[in-house]
DNA sequence: ATGAAAGCGCTAACAG
DNA sequence: CTGTTAGCGCTTTCAT
């Protein structure tokens, strides 16, 4: 069923037809009545490759993120996908594996399919990278921190800031020997947990122990394995920060089978918040990451940009969300009044 | 950049440049290498959507899921993406969130755009619906069991059996007083575990008890929803069997808010064998569901059927995958022989 | 082995 | 208000 045979049976010609799907105004109420109530009788639609080939527009966005077993980029996809569908956008969700190759992939396909714009999460592309993307006609966001220092719009919390504020407060709880279990990927974002709890260690004038930093892959199993390397040590950490909840749970179940206590013998803080940090024994003190609201505001500023890009105007917009550190059992805490949850 | 801007400059025609990229063997060796080069240093592509408009295929495959903040779907998925990208596809992931009018929406928008095959997880769709859509030239599979009696490739567990015996195990354990948290949800999948739950019932001789049944949304919240409604009950049941692990998580969480010993005051059982699910406090018995090769053989299944399309001849197959109970600690269990993990 | 030309389904001037 | 027609970029007979 094409328009040629509905402008047959409607006895006009394809124009006719083809303006009452993009211009209704144009044409004289009877005979679109007329045209709309055959197309509706026949279950006529419009082949999206021929109008592909006119318009330029797909009304489809796509969400690169590296994990879907990850809660926490789920929660993104969550926010991204109800703005998106509410728009009248469809899209396409796509898990990069946090290889720089699967990304690039991806993009290409994005790309060839003329998708109207693409939202990166933990993005591991460079300027130029983005650039090209743009030069071909794609919007682009950010969310997350990204390595390139690429102006693109952006929304994110900051990392290294929330991590210095989750470290301090192990500090303040009274833990010197604090370990951090980090994931290996090479995202912006690690990097800056890192920072952020390096400087928390240098301020209170704690010296640097290689032996503390273990890198991982940023999972369950790989907390676990973490664990059991720092256990190994001489010098036991008393502390453990992890740069993902998902760690945080492998450090805890490592922990509960080499039956050391929790906060008592060991305290653990993870970074996330996602919805089962609340129901493990004990509840994880964690940083509190807006997820969902960083996927909700990453799609409107994506669908922004590319109406802005209809207006030939450009919106540059760099947004930093505030995460919160949430105290609970896992840290071992001095002032219960803190204790939100 | 086109073909006809690639032709130009090859000092051929269209249909040469065309004939490389369709049909290579029929062209010159020496014409041929030239203009591959040329497409790589021009950087060309192939328009998407004029290709679309001659072919009939996409190589795109969709995967429509009810929810994408439960790991059990999640696991399905990453299945189905492993065997799809290594066979050159890309998957479209469609979030339903288990209403039908998604569903259908989602649907008709990948009919549109002209997708290969589509893997539906507890589609809610009847057989008609599903004639629709092969009529359309779309391939489908089905994973988990589904409410139409239509005759589609389907991959599953038997969800009934598999209800059954963990509620056997319940019995055998010594509970008479055993609740039934299911997902409100009309599933198919959810009805075989309630019937599966009455039939062991039954054959122990214990009468239903309609205050036992508690449907609920099928998250975490909803169990610990559930969970304050049985604790309400003047004769509180001394065990719970939930038809999802998510569900299972919530009612532990609503049992150790009210101060209740698991398995001793309560036992619990779950289903699908999440990872998390050994991460509980107490590690949570629960059936295990073979979800990643579910998501595996629906994908192998959706792509020959894909292939066999072209060749004429089309395979009916229903796979069963086997469950197997996971006991753990929630249940309370007396041979602990049976202990795996 | 290659080219000319028709056509895939739709849109948008342009002309009435 | 509506019809005619020239593309959009590519594939594919049919010739040569």
């Amino acid at each position: 069923m094409n328009i040629k045979e509905i402008a047959r049976q409607a006895g006009v010609s394809v124009a006719t037809v083809s303006r009452v799907l993009n211009h209704p105004e144009t044409v004289a109420p009877k005979t679109r009545a007329r045209i709309l109530a055959l197309m509706e009788q026949m279950d006529y639609k419009p082949n999206w490759f021929a109008r592909g080939l006119n318009f330029n527009k797909t009304d489809t966005i796509a969400l690169l993120i590296p994990n879907i077993m990850n809660p926490a980029y789920v929660e993104i996809a969550e926010g991204v996908e109800s703005v998106a569908n509410q728009k009248g956008y469809t899209v396409l969700l796509c898990i990069t594996e946090g290889e720089d190759i699967k990304e690039r992939k991806y993009i290409q396909t994005l790309i060839d399919r003329h998708i109207d714009g693409v939202i990166l999460v933990s993005s591991l592309l460079n300027s130029d990278e983005l650039d090209h993307l743009k030069q071909q006609g794609v919007a682009v966001v950010l969310i997350g921190e990204n390595s390139s220092n690429s102006s693109e719009p952006m929304v994110r919390i900051d990392c290294c800031a929330a991590a210095y504020e989750a470290v301090q407060h192990l500090l303040n709880c009274g833990h010197k020997d604090i370990a951090l279990v980090y994931g290996k990927a090479p995202e912006m974002e690690n990097k800056r947990k890192i920072e952020g709890y390096c400087n928390a260690l240098k301020e209170a004038g704690i010296p640097l122990r290689e032996s503390y930093l273990i890198p991982e892959e940023n999972t369950i199993e790989g907390g676990y394995v973490a664990t059991r390397k720092l256990l190994a040590l001489k010098n036991r950490p008393r502390a453990i920060f992890t740069t993902s909840d998902l760690l945080a749970f492998g450090v805890i179940d490592a922990l509960r089978d080499a039956e050391l206590c929790i906060p008592e013998d060991v305290a653990v803080m993870g970074f996330d918040n996602i919805r089962m940090s609340s129901l493990m024994v004990p509840k994880l003190s964690t940083v509190a990451k807006p997820l969902h609201k960083m996927g909700l505001s990453g799609a409107r500023l994506l669908l922004d940009v590319i109406e802005s890009r209809r207006n030939g105007d450009m919106a540059m917009k760099d947004i930093v969300l505030q995460s919160k550190l949430k105290i609970r059992k896992s840290c071992g805490h001095k002032e219960r009044i803190k204790e939100i949850f």
